[in-house]
DNA sequence: AGAAAAATGATAAACGTATATCATTTCTGA
DNA sequence: TCAGAAATGATATACGTTTATCATTTTTCT
């Protein structure tokens, strides 16, 4: 059906030298004459050659791939993370396999065990937690793994991230010492880091002593709209909150502008805070209190241990802790 | 250095069959009887068997592999194109090879050299130019090749998406219609999509007698901030615009934010429209009018072609226009 | 029991490159 | 002109799968 891709050993012949000459015009070229490296690039030029690089991986076992696996590139957050991998791998001509697990554990295994197969040289996972069968895969070691999005005890190999637990502690923490009480979290339905996160939030609860009412602990939609439907949901509560930590920008925005078409005015009505530091956190009016997450440096360290990795560097820093920071604006 | 995986050979010998056999269990299983396929199956559990998808491609000379070459994933246009393209090859089984060309022709190139060496079973490419030596390697057709976000003859092969000529007509009719004569058109610098577009909007002006004032075409930055500064040089000039036409609901948000808080008043004093309807788009007040594109759906179409095309049967409609539809709402 | 069918096995070639060994030819310099 | 170096060539093996052919063993059915 499809015509065959050409060989090398048509640009030798084209070329009018042996194979072997021509594997060395392209690959030792010092071993070879000006004159032979001319003819061959040549005749690879004429007959739109290009080395199959699958042939290469098998005998190579090795395949200029990283692998990496993230829920989804919807919300743009993980699709800042893939950029900075990409960007990275760019620079040392290496590709990239993208897999999007959909917050599924069991579809992160498959993408896994499909990127396996394909004899990735290094995969890039979202969050610290996956589906056992592929922890014992990874186990061994073959793979290099970065593990991000997240901080502690990686679980197979490497890691890149921060605290979700710190930074929920630390907004909160913030949040009380601005003199706030009754402090809700607005986190989306199923998700880990939301899960952490909420964890966090109400260690902090609890270590200051503040309202740890469960009717100001609510999960929303991943939207502006969910943010916004939070909003009416906590602020039509008997005692409503006065200050919210919503587990993402988008969600506080969407309260933001709801709140403010509803008349409130902050912080005095009610205290805003989101996650992730979005360009609009600074253009809504108030600018919104947000926590600023290297999402781009993420990926580009995580790129960077891989390749460290393949290079046979063993890398000393192989738990990076890239931190966060509270990004305190008008809403608080 | 690192060990080697298992291959099939062992998991042959572990489960005591020959070669031939396990091979047959695990790729024709009705070959074999149901003991031989459960002893077979129970040796790839214990060792942790995954096949060589490298050699596979080899000899097969289909990868499995679909290739995606997108200009950045920074501002959620595309990555929600790569979402819908990722969601149609999960129910394939084919894996997706992600490239960002910074909107750069040349890098764009190198990635194509780059995944055409993988023996990609199709390529995704934005925009309908590239480089010449890039379509001469693809014109054989060895490889499908889908071009999206755009309409037109296909430079190549096939070809998803909408025409970007007609949207800008299509907005700047719009606001003609509407009786607004001082058009503005903003854009971002040296993207082509922006210049498409461009000539787009003044092709209508002209059609409609529209004042075509230069001053009135000016570009910006990518961001909520380049919006919102287009906005204040606009309304600096002599003799400012009725309506911007932004080039991207990002422009557009910023230089409506930054007019509220100036005192606009839309659409009275200006009107506005954006292009993409991101969500926040209903969520400004009033809500920002803008165009619907269907950048999910254009991955989804464009995966579909290509699995299509996999299967060997030659679609029909290997040239698909998706539209796109003007959303009216407050700003206009 | 015996023939047909089902299951299993042995062997080999192919995919396109990487790489090693050894042999031959061409070039260089005094 | 001749030794030594540089360049080129011939040949073989490996990577792990797919696939084909032919042979042998085991099972099933009447």
């Amino acid at each position: 059906m499809r015509a065959k891709n050409a060989r090398l050993q048509e640009v030798a012949s084209a070329a009018g030298v042996s194979y072997i000459t021509a594997w060395r015009a392209l690959n030792s070229p010092d071993l070879v004459s000006p004159r032979t490296r001319e003819k061959v690039s040549r005749a690879v030029e004429d007959i739109g050659y290009v080395p199959n690089a699958v042939a290469r991986s098998l005998v190579s076992a090795s395949s200029g791939v990283i692998g990496a696996i993230v829920p989804t590139l919807e919300d743009s957050i993980f699709a800042d993370t893939i950029q900075g991998v990409a960007d990275v791998l760019n620079t040392a001509g290496q590709e990239l396999l993208v897999g999007l697990s959909n917050y599924d554990m069991e579809r992160e295994a498959e993408l896994i065990r499909a990127f396996c197969g394909r004899q990735i040289d290094g995969l890039i996972l979202t969050g610290r937690s996956h589906d056992p069968g592929v922890e014992r895969l990874l186990a061994g070691g073959r793979t290099a793994v970065v593990e991000v999005w997240d901080y502690g005890d990686p679980a197979i190999d490497m890691l890149v991230g921060f605290s979700n637990l710190a930074l929920a502690r630390a907004v909160t923490a913030f949040l009380g010492a601005k003199g706030y009480r009754r402090i809700a979290f607005v986190t989306v339905a199923g998700r880990r880091r939301g899960r952490e996160r909420l964890a966090g939030y109400r260690e902090e609860l609890a270590a200051q002593g503040l309202d740890a009412d469960p009717a100001l602990q609510i999960t929303c939609a991943p939207t502006l709209s969910g943010g916004a439907e939070a909003l009416d949901r906590l602020m039509a509560l008997e005692r409503p909150p006065d200050a919210i930590f919503f587990n993402g920008d988008t969600l506080a925005i969407g309260a933001h502008l709801r709140g403010k078409a509803m008349g409130l005015r902050y912080p005095d009505d009610l205290a805003l805070v989101g996650v992730h530091d979005l360009e609009i956190a600074c253009h809504v009016d108030p600018a919104l209190t947000s926590v600023r997450i290297p999402r781009y440096r993420i990926g580009e360290q995580a790129a960077r241990l891989l390749l460290a990795r393949g290079r046979g560097e063993p890398e000393a820093k192989e738990r990076l802790n890239l931190g966060f920071e509270i990004v305190e604006r008008g809403t608080t």
